[in-house]
DNA sequence: GAACTTTATGCAAACGTTTGCAATTACTTT
DNA sequence: AAAGTAATTGCAAACGTTTGCATAAAGTTC
């Protein structure tokens, strides 16, 4: 470490000009005539200065900082487990970054139940990305009513006193579940459960489909895990038999779970269980027989997301928007 | 949000006391007289105030935050896709928070190269966990030199200037080799890049063992992606057919792509290859056949990481620490 | 009850920026 | 060349905490 860290004064006394001068300079004021601007910038870069932001902050009263909360369910280990939330993280990470903007991430353990106050109005950050919608959204729903910068990961077509970007969850779930029907099943179980915001959603786009078949539907509720896929999926072979031909998945962990209790017991995939997950990580293309999945375009949402909070920041009113989804079709269904 | 933010200066006005008390109270300053400190954190809490950490921190010149940093090579997509950094990640956040602690979340777009710099003398954060040695630690090193406090996720026997946390890779790529040779396994490759820099320990422990049993050892180079993996291992069987009856996989991101690879061939594992990995991340007991993996103990690792970060930033200077492995036994392997 | 210690509170000066306004300098215009 | 305008820069007051020091109140001792 230097001796000295150096402050904006001392900058202006090796420059012989003034703080403020510096300080317009750095920050790229017109005000100040260019050339002293670059004199400026250079002799910052030269004797490595960089500004004390938490007197930047106390001044302007801004952060360009951005909270992350992943919104997992206590009693379930869905987020540390699940890259799919995970994936989502890094992927707002670096829509925030080019933007200029910073990532706090925490959780509920961290926050408490009072966001708007934790976070905003202990200028924390500025304004709050919340990644999933979980069971219970009324923390979500009491800091959007407290006016806090807000956007969510969720379903955007849920009713709400706030944006929301994500797929069309409903949509989702109803193609999966045709592209089953397509492939020729007719006794398809979904995995997943309903009580779940977003998996609530997939799961009547199932329902609607099964509805629209004519088959009766059926639902095997569990944790949004792989593991809970593997013992519930079994639970149920051992208890009815082979009593489907078709699994829709609420996520690719819990699909790529079942999968492994179905190649267990040698049953065969597609032919005797045809199978399709959600999300479209990595693993569905690497599992064997490769996964069929609803592929989210995270990429996109999280810029959406950004421009969204980026828009409330300004004061700008936004609204939820729905991003397209796609079927990938791979070897777990038949075509 | 309400009409107004609440300062400590409000608060004391309206508990007619001094800012100095009220600040005392809030922070539990023993100054204080119990009771007056309980009246006053009530009378914030019912008033619902938080303190401005701008401010906070430009006083105390402390600001509870730690950046984590991934630490990616450029050119490579791991850090987005492999579940194992992200899980690192999750758990360190749990670690940090626990000690009252924040989590800042980078890489090296936003941080540039000059990490002393932009987080610390800037006052972002207070010090700095590195997730990854990577291929090249110079930033690491520098920031190191400048007296940043700083901790590393990566491989502990490294000589270097700075304290790092992590498995025993050495052992770890030894123990997969011994387990394969244990099987049966002979000609047994390596998958994955010796050089980069936790991989090249996992490299040289294989080739201890490899030595120590007088086989001959053979790397396929590739980048950590299950991708690679999978075309790496396809485009081997192609030039040399089945020329080989054991992998060590660097992870098991890159375990599962090469046992892609194998299975569309019809070649059994764990008969015909036997198949080790690395890390043990959830989906190696969900695979199947189920993945053999070296599990390192993420969860003591964080936990580890900030304590040593935590005394660091008391002053105290801290050291290395090797965190124990253990082989997971499952069916990719001969028992 | 005077002198002293202990306990509890308040005063005021920082921390390092940013920014409205005033002041200076340079450039036009007549 | 005077007067006016435009282009630069500096002064000084915030932003909301924390904390060393001074002070006031209460308790103790002789």
């Amino acid at each position: 470490m230097n001796n000295k860290q150096l402050k904006l004064a001392d900058l202006a006394k090796l420059a012989g000009v003034s703080t403020s001068t510096v300080s317009r300079a750095l920050n790229d004021n017109p005000l100040i005539k260019q050339e002293t601007r670059d004199k400026l910038k250079q002799l910052a870069k030269q004797h490595n200065f960089s500004l004390n932001t938490a007197a930047s902050r106390l001044r302007t009263q801004k952060t360009n900082v951005v909270a992350v909360i992943i919104n997992f369910d206590s009693g379930t280990e869905q987020s540390i487990n699940d890259p799919f939330l995970l994936k989502v993280v890094g992927e707002i990470n670096l829509a925030l970054n080019k933007q200029g903007l910073e990532l706090l991430l925490s959780n509920s353990f961290m926050a408490g139940d009072d966001w708007a106050n934790y976070f905003i109005n202990s200028r924390r950050a500025d304004g709050i990305i919340v990644v999933g919608q979980g069971k219970d959204p009324t923390n979500i729903e009491a800091a959007a009513a407290a006016g806090v910068p807000l956007v969510v990961w969720g379903d955007p077509k849920t009713h709400c006193n706030y944006p929301v970007v994500g797929s069309d969850n409903f949509v989702g779930g109803r193609i999966a579940t045709e592209h089953l029907i397509a492939g020729g099943a007719k006794n398809i179980v979904f995995l997943g459960d309903p009580a779940h915001g977003e998996i609530g959603e997939r799961y009547r786009g199932y329902l609607a489909a099964m509805k629209a078949a004519n088959y009766t539907p059926d639902v095997v509720s569990i944790d949004i895990t792989s593991g809970a896929a593997y013992t519930g999926i079994n639970a149920l072979l051992l208890k009815n038999g082979l009593c489907f031909d078709g699994i829709v998945a609420c996520s690719d962990m819990v699909a790529l779970g079942a999968m492994k209790a179905l190649k267990e017991r040698y049953i065969s995939i597609p032919n005797d269980v045809a199978l399709v997950g959600f999300d479209d990580i990595a693993m569905a293309d690497i599992s064997h027989p490769s996964l069929s999945s609803i592929k989210q375009n995270t990429q996109l949402a999280s810029v959406i997301l950004v421009e969204k909070l980026l828009a409330q920041l300004q004061g700008q009113p936004s609204n939820s928007q729905v991003i397209e989804i796609e079927l990938i079709n791979r070897q777990s269904t038949k075509p």
